[in-house]
DNA sequence: CCAAAGATCGTCT
DNA sequence: GACGATCTTTGGA
């Protein structure tokens, strides 16, 4: 079986974008394999009018470029000088939004997973956050402006399971964006185990 | 040119 | 709960 969401699926509003990404399948193939895991928590970044948002203010160059262009590229950036945080472009040419994959669950044979991520000391420990779940599968700055439709890492439609719910909370780690730290731009399955941050 | 901070994680107390 | 690792990007002089 083999279906990719479409790229048109990620050129509409961020916000929309971020929650029907709940519950998605993220694959990726690199040279040591296939690894699958289902999307479990996300964050919108809404550049014009969100402070947190790395395109704030900011014009097409360097490290943003990407975040410009059509939705359904790959965003991928070094956070901290170690670790890689992995986002989906949104929205349309010019708007420059995305959304930030901050946790998931690993799905299938998670053995290749498991190899990346010795110093996990439980399963839900895997890829419950942004730099884990970028280290647990393999993505880095290879992948930065890579559509979502190629081979090397797309996104599988998916239904949520019966019965789940989605929350919206405030971002993780954002206390500098005045403002915007309040922000409901955060969305997680209720009662998941596999996400980065309990919701109170 | 240089200083400082950051959409994080693992380790230690 | 606090802190250090590590390096790109940014902002100010």
């Amino acid at each position: 079986m083999n279906n990719k969401l479409p790229l048109e699926f990620y050129r509409r509003d961020t916000l929309t974008v971020a929650k029907e990404l709940l519950g998605k399948v993220l694959v990726t193939s690199t040279s040591e394999g296939v690894s699958k895991c289902r999307i479990v928590e996300t964050e919108a970044y809404l550049g014009h009018s969100d402070k947190a948002c790395h395109s704030y203010h900011k014009k097409p160059f360097g490290r943003v470029n990407v975040m410009f262009r059509e939705g359904g590229l790959s965003y991928v950036y070094l956070i901290y000088g170690m670790y890689y945080c992995f986002n989906v472009v949104t929205e349309q040419e010019g708007v420059p939004e995305a959304v930030l994959i901050r946790a998931g669950e690993p799905l299938g044979d998670t053995s290749l997973t498991q190899q990346r991520r010795v110093k996990a000391k439980r399963f839900t420990q895997l890829l419950n956050g942004p730099g884990k779940l970028c280290s647990g599968m393999g993505i880095t700055k290879e992948h930065y402006g890579v559509p979502l439709n190629s081979d090397i890492i797309y996104i599988e439609d998916m239904p949520l399971n019966l019965g789940e719910q989605i929350i919206a909370t405030p971002r993780i780690n954002i206390d500098y964006a005045e403002e915007a730290r309040d922000f409901l731009y955060r969305f997680v399955i209720k009662d998941n185990p596999h996400i980065s941050v309990k919701v109170k």
